[in-house]
RNA sequence: CGGGGCGUAGCUCAGCCUGGUAGAGCGCUACGUUCGGGACGUAGAAGCCGUGGGUUCAAAUCCCGCCGCCCCGACCA
């Protein structure tokens, strides 16, 4: 391909539209263009990346048994409502009307449609196990898209449902679907994390998102040093501070007068003492019942995990009203001593002496506070978000938060879905049972911005081979040199016959020009052919990722740069 | 949706405070000189100053509304 032919339009300039680096690399790469915030047009080497990872995700899926399907992204409202999720999704999906005026939804994601043909299609445990993907436009009405592909209101995602005769074998089919995402995520060129995750929205039993590590990421997680734990911060359990947290005081209950002292930070400057010392206490309204949480002031609560202790539908911080009559006091000086309502206390607390909480009286916090002498705690429970350095639930190790780019996520999906809407089968003795549900997403066009969140330096994209818009380019350092483009388009012609497809710089421009873009479109290996090197009857190679030029003879260089293909194919390949 | 910022040429931005001829660099077109890491000269094209209203003799500039974009938060497979 002529890069005078092609549409590659690089910018000198960083768009002001964006802010991280792999964002800013896929505008000035002439990768997409934005239409409006959360919209992207893939111009055609995006689009070519972009292919090249469906082709690896197809390949994997296929690898795994799984089966390709298209469903449509235009579905009825009704199924929906029959699958329960309506109410839930609803704020997510783009809704609209057709013309005999049925409420449509545009498909945040494909549960029900493929739960619903199962259910048609499917009726015996001898059809099963099956496995279903696709590959296609998700739409999802994003409270704030941002980053450029990473958050998006429509976006290419694989998704792939499977279905099994029971939880063991559903097992099997989520071992079958991680180990593929292993290997994808490894032929894409990146470095991912599994960690365990919270099922959120999707529901389910157990999941594992397949994370990006890196410093834009959305998501946080923490990852032991030592084992390989490694968890959403949504969901890591917290073992706890190693840090010894009280003191040993055996001092009688003291009030002190914190006037207008509302906030821990306040609290503890003005008592000196470590923000941990302090106890949080925050009054939650739990299906319109009022309960006490207690956490160390140095800590947050974390909600979905009190959601799940407490059974909860509904969990939100109780207004001020409630607090004052729960606890006699305005917000800021709730305590936990003396109230009458259930209190759960987060683990980190058991046992702790000397510390300070809240008096339930404006202006007034208590000293000396021993918990299991002055509070009646319900239950000690993990209740709390884990932080960087705390002990690993697993093993001895510490455990180190991060930030991460969520690109895959696995689910363990149950009987939820199968149950609400008839995906039953046979079983051997003839019984109606509903199949157990597996589903597996993996954000396409996130990958593909990640690989570059992950891959590049200060002059561009540096992308894997496997993923590159085209394997080689070649630049002509001086179109006007006749020898130069003689050699230049043998070589091409070469490598286009043993179907290596090559990007030829043929521009006009001065060559300084077009090693700036050659780096900035990130294309793995470079040769150029200028006076000097004909003089010397060479063609200089270079790697993207490195640093030194080679020069090799022009008879060899076809070789040279099938091994060199060969190789770097190989560094990506899965184990 | 709350908080903050920004909308002026294709891109990056100045001009706005203190109202009076719409600017620079890059990019683009033509010609010439150049030609191994984003050249130089000359001549050009290109802007409803986001949008609607108001104030004023006069608005890119001051005031009000709206829209769009970006960031933080809340929210979210």
């Amino acid at each position: 391909m002529h890069w005078s032919k092609q549409m590659i339009p690089t910018l000198r300039d960083v768009p002001q539209e964006a802010e991280i680096p792999s964002h800013q690399l896929m505008l000035r790469a002439g990768l997409i263009r934005k239409l409006s915030a959360g919209l992207y047009t893939f111009l055609p080497l995006g689009l070519k990346a972009l292919k090249n990872v469906e082709q690896i995700v197809r390949e994997e899926m296929d690898r795994a048994g799984a089966l390709e399907v298209l469903m449509p992204a235009l579905q009825t409202q009704d199924l929906w409502e029959r699958s329960g999720r309506f109410g839930v999704m609803e704020e997510v999906m783009f809704k609209m009307n057709d013309r005999q005026n049925r409420l449509m939804v545009l498909g945040p994601t494909h549960e029900e449609v493929i739960t619903e043909l199962v259910a048609r299609e499917i009726s015996s445990y001898r059809q099963l196990p099956k496995n279903f993907y696709q590959i296609q436009n998700k739409f999802r009405d994003e409270i704030r898209p941002r980053f450029g592909l990473m958050r998006v209101k429509e976006f290419i995602m694989k998704d792939a449902y499977s279905f099994d005769v029971d939880t063991k074998a559903a097992e099997v089919s989520y071992q079958a679907m991680y180990a593929a995402y292993e290997h994808i995520f490894k032929r894409c060129g990146l470095r991912t994390t599994a960690v365990e995750a919270d099922t959120g929205a999707m529901g389910g039993k157990a999941s594992h998102e397949f994370m990006v590590v890196a410093d834009a990421g959305e998501d946080g997680l923490v990852q032991c040093n030592q084992c390989t734990y490694a968890a959403n911060v949504e969901q890591a359990e917290s073992k706890g501070s190693p840090e010894p947290l009280s003191e040993n005081d055996n001092r009688p209950l003291e009030e002190v007068a914190t006037v207008n002292l509302r906030t821990i930070e306040e609290v503890a400057q003005f008592l000196k003492v470590p923000e941990s010392r302090l106890i949080k206490t925050l009054i939650y309204s739990v299906d319109d019942k009022p309960v006490a949480v207690l956490v160390p002031g140095n800590r947050d609560v974390n909600e979905v995990k009190l959601a799940r202790v407490l059974q909860a539908e509904n969990l939100q911080l109780a207004n001020d009203e409630t607090v004052k009559k729960v606890t006699g006091a305005s917000v800021g000086f709730a305590g936990g001593v003396g109230l009458s309502i259930p209190v759960y206390a987060d683990l980190n607390l058991e046992g702790y002496k000397g510390a300070v909480i809240g008096g339930n009286k404006r202006d007034t916090h208590l000293l000396h506070v021993d918990i299991a002498r002055d509070i009646q705690v319900t239950v000690y429970t993990d209740i709390s978000f884990s932080k960087d350095k705390d002990s690993c639930p697993r093993c001895e190790g510490v455990l180190h938060e991060k930030r991460g780019i969520e690109v895959g996520h696995v689910f363990k999906l149950g009987t939820a879905y199968s149950k609400k809407l008839g995906a039953m089968y046979l079983d051997t003795h003839g019984k109606q049972q509903p199949t157990v549900m597996g589903c597996y997403g993996i954000g396409i066009s996130r990958t593909l911005q990640a690989v570059i969140e992950q891959r590049h330096d200060k002059d561009g994209i540096q992308w894997p081979i496997s993923l590159a818009p085209y394997p080689i380019q070649v630049l002509v350092l001086n179109p006007q040199h006749a020898e130069s483009v003689e050699v230049a388009e043998r070589l091409i012609s070469d490598l286009t016959g043993i179907g290596v497809e090559v990007l030829y710089d043929d521009r006009d421009e001065r060559p300084g020009v077009k090693f700036k873009d050659a780096d900035l479109i990130g294309i793995p290996i470079r040769v150029s052919v200028g006076k000097r090197s004909c003089g010397k009857g060479v063609l200089e190679i270079k790697c993207r990722e490195e640093k030194d030029v080679h020069e090799i003879k022009t008879a060899n260089a076809l070789d040279y740069l099938k091994t060199m293909i060969e190789k770097l194919n190989q560094a990506l390949k899965p184990i």
